[in-house]
DNA sequence: CCAAAAGTGTTGATCCTACACCCATGT
DNA sequence: ACATGGGTGTAGGATCAACACTTTTGG
């Protein structure tokens, strides 16, 4: 069944930087292309715009689709034009980042995938299309969002403590925070609430908190 | 000549909302819908992305149609996707904002429009299409970027004293600066550098500044 | 000599940084 | 008891907001 149209017009696909924290470092999902062009590659989870979806709820499905589970955080990372960046024919890619927290780890490699991995940030694969400067962007983007603290929620569970909040910051901005002023800065930007509960280790227990209001 | 598709594919515009200051207060460009949906009603310029463009030369090249100048600052601001935001068939609209220096204002309508006209922030008519929305998040994008007071310098000629940047920083960002702690600020960013000439008025002589490195 | 805008010094409050120290629990 | 991470107090420096003031031109 064929579209036709008066002007040209081009393919438009979302592609998803999937990020979540796995023993406290940065890890990204990728999938092995199942499929011309690229076969055996490493990519970026994505796909094409559906009609009448917004290019959110695209992601979003995809994202769905590719891993089994709903994106705590999804944010607009870029758009990418170049004409030759897709060999087949002319994709706008719209790029986005997500965050999941690390307990759901649920990976299910669907049909158009060999298989779904994840990779920390340090053995990252050669990447197919322009996947690669995809993925630059959506860092860039994301540790400049995390300076915000509130977005790092998304990598944690419901409740978590502190010391896990300040790894998340850490592990995504690069540098590394002094615990004494850490915790004054959440304090001041007011973005958790503090439980009744604690979390146990072979140490002091750790006061449990969550996003405020 | 129709193009012909196995899947649907969506039209892709860009919009852009062009910026100008005029006497000391921020405008925005708006064209006179020349034909319908939407015909005689105000809205951004725009157009649609030709084969092998990419997205940002297609915001300057319409830029170039409908105002005869080139942008002086281009930045993308959001995508819009909603499924019904354009009546004719489904288009994704990818938008930038512009900045003009006050001086180039050489308007002349094309075809499409049947007449372009600055509109201060105060006095908005009714906009085409999702167009209102679209100019909101350009003025937050614009307000947010200002702040790094470098942006601002598309606004003005090429050399400017420093009142001229803090009017057009005032402007732009809403609050209003006291005129030390902004020449301070302005210091520390090292983001302008001295010239030997001076601008004249019926008061002392104001140095001027072009941008630094 | 006056108006009008350019340009500078300073001070008190505030914020940030870098420490050192105590606390509560599991083993 | 001690190892381990949880949690706090504070002094000094840097930064910032809000002033009041002098300077230089045109009329």
């Amino acid at each position: 069944m064929p579209f036709t149209y008066e002007h040209p017009h081009p393919a438009v696909a979302t592609d998803i930087a999937v990020f979540t924290l796995r023993r406290g470092a940065l890890h990204v999902l990728l999938i092995e292309r199942g499929a011309e062009p690229f076969r055996g590659a490493w990519a970026l989870p994505g796909g094409f715009l559906q009609p009448d979806e917004e290019l959110d709820d695209c992601a979003r499905r995809e994202l769905m689709e590719e891993t089994g589970v709903a994106a705590e955080l999804l944010l607009p990372v870029a758009n990418f034009s170049a004409p030759g960046r897709d060999p087949r024919e002319r994709v706008i890619s719209v790029a986005y980042l997500a965050l999941l927290p690390s307990d759901e780890l649920k990976l299910q490699a669907d049909t158009d995938a060999a298989q779904a991995k994840w990779f920390p940030l340090a053995e990252l694969p050669k990447l197919a299309f322009d996947h690669g400067a995809i993925l630059a962007r959506a860092l860039d983007t994301l540790s400049a969002h995390a300076r915000q603290v509130s977005p790092l929620f998304a990598l944690l569970p419901p409740r978590f403590t502190l010391s896990q909040l300040q790894g998340a910051y850490e592990a995504v901005t690069g540098d590394d925070a002094e615990k004494r002023n850490f915790r004054k800065m959440v304090a001041t930007l007011g973005c958790v609430r503090e439980t009744e509960d604690f979390a146990h280790g072979s140490h002091r227990p750790a006061r449990l908190y969550e996003a405020a209001a």
